[in-house]
DNA sequence: TGCAATTAGTTAGCTAACTAACTATAGTGG
DNA sequence: CCACTATAGTTAGTTAGCTAACTAATTGCA
């Protein structure tokens, strides 16, 4: 929602500063700058996904399932497990299934329950996307060095176990 | 798109390391925790911005036109700046412009532009939203020690440069 | 000078997220 | 055992992003 180039220059600081004077600019600038990196990756993950036909929801909804032993889960589960909404779920896996990489089909011991599978076609799909995935990942993380990694993830901890915005 | 309590645990990650060998499951982690730690910010600001009435995308419209001197800008420029299409701008402006706090007018110099201004109401919901706004950012980013904003920034930087997902 | 290319903004149609409200089924306590 | 409550999934409607295609106005160059 920002773009980094567009970074205030010093009078816009001052203008807000003047009439914000609780801001403190090297904090906001932080946390921009951690949000507009954040969702850059994002979009570029789905951009490289998009290439196989995929986003995050649907490519995030078979690496769940692959996760089972038996391939299969519940709406509501994988709803949990992927952080959306189960109405979300719901649009993914039609959309899934359109493609034909799940199936689905009802619980005998459960007949509210539906059992989504990950299908053959499924399977393929993750065997197509995951090497590739998995070696740019590799490549993108490997800039940061040892000690950097460590201190990232020190603070994504602590970020993540504020209250502030969550 | 993933919940942090769903790490995968050891099992699960032989699963894939055996069927993905490319896998390096300390770069995963990393990279998906910041991915979740960002959209879980990114969630937390719109609940905040939400009980003002906005989202980032409105909220932003607002600070980049605070920003000009008199107010002003055109929707080409503000979706350059805020980093979305022209035609999201247009979905923008129009809700803004419903709720009155930016105005439209055509420009005389060239009949093509439209001007964008903030209104009286507008620049009055900015400030009802920025000095809360300022003290949650600092509040939470202040929890990161002097070290840790200087490596945060680093690494941001080092991401940002790096054309794998971008 | 007049036509081609560019720029500004909008519209239409898609995706993916959300909440709220709904149906159907399952579980439970009096 | 039946009524209430909880759970599973879907539907409808909203928001905000995107691209592609469109109109109108401007610019530029041959």
């Amino acid at each position: 929602m920002l773009e980094l180039k567009d970074l205030p220059d010093a009078d816009i600081l001052k203008k807000f500063a003047d009439r914000y004077p609780e801001v403190d600019i090297d904090r906001v600038m932080q946390f921009l700058t951690f949000l507009r990196v954040g969702t850059d990756l994002s979009n570029g993950l789905d951009r490289y996904l998009e290439a196989h036909a995929l986003l995050q929801g649907r490519w995030w909804v078979l690496v769940l399932l692959m996760r089972e032993d038996d391939g299969c889960s519940s709406p509501s589960k994988l709803a949990g497990k992927a952080g959306v909404s189960r109405a979300t779920m719901t649009g993914l896996l039609n959309s899934l299934q359109r493609d034909k990489l799940v199936t689905k089909m009802v619980s005998h011991e459960d007949r509210r329950q539906t059992l989504i599978k990950l299908t053959t076609k499924g399977q393929a799909k993750l065997d197509e996307v995951m090497p590739e995935y998995y070696r740019r990942v590799n490549q993108l993380m490997s800039v940061l060095t040892e000690a950097e990694s460590k201190t990232l993830m020190q603070i994504l901890a602590k970020l993540n176990q504020q209250p502030v915005f969550l």
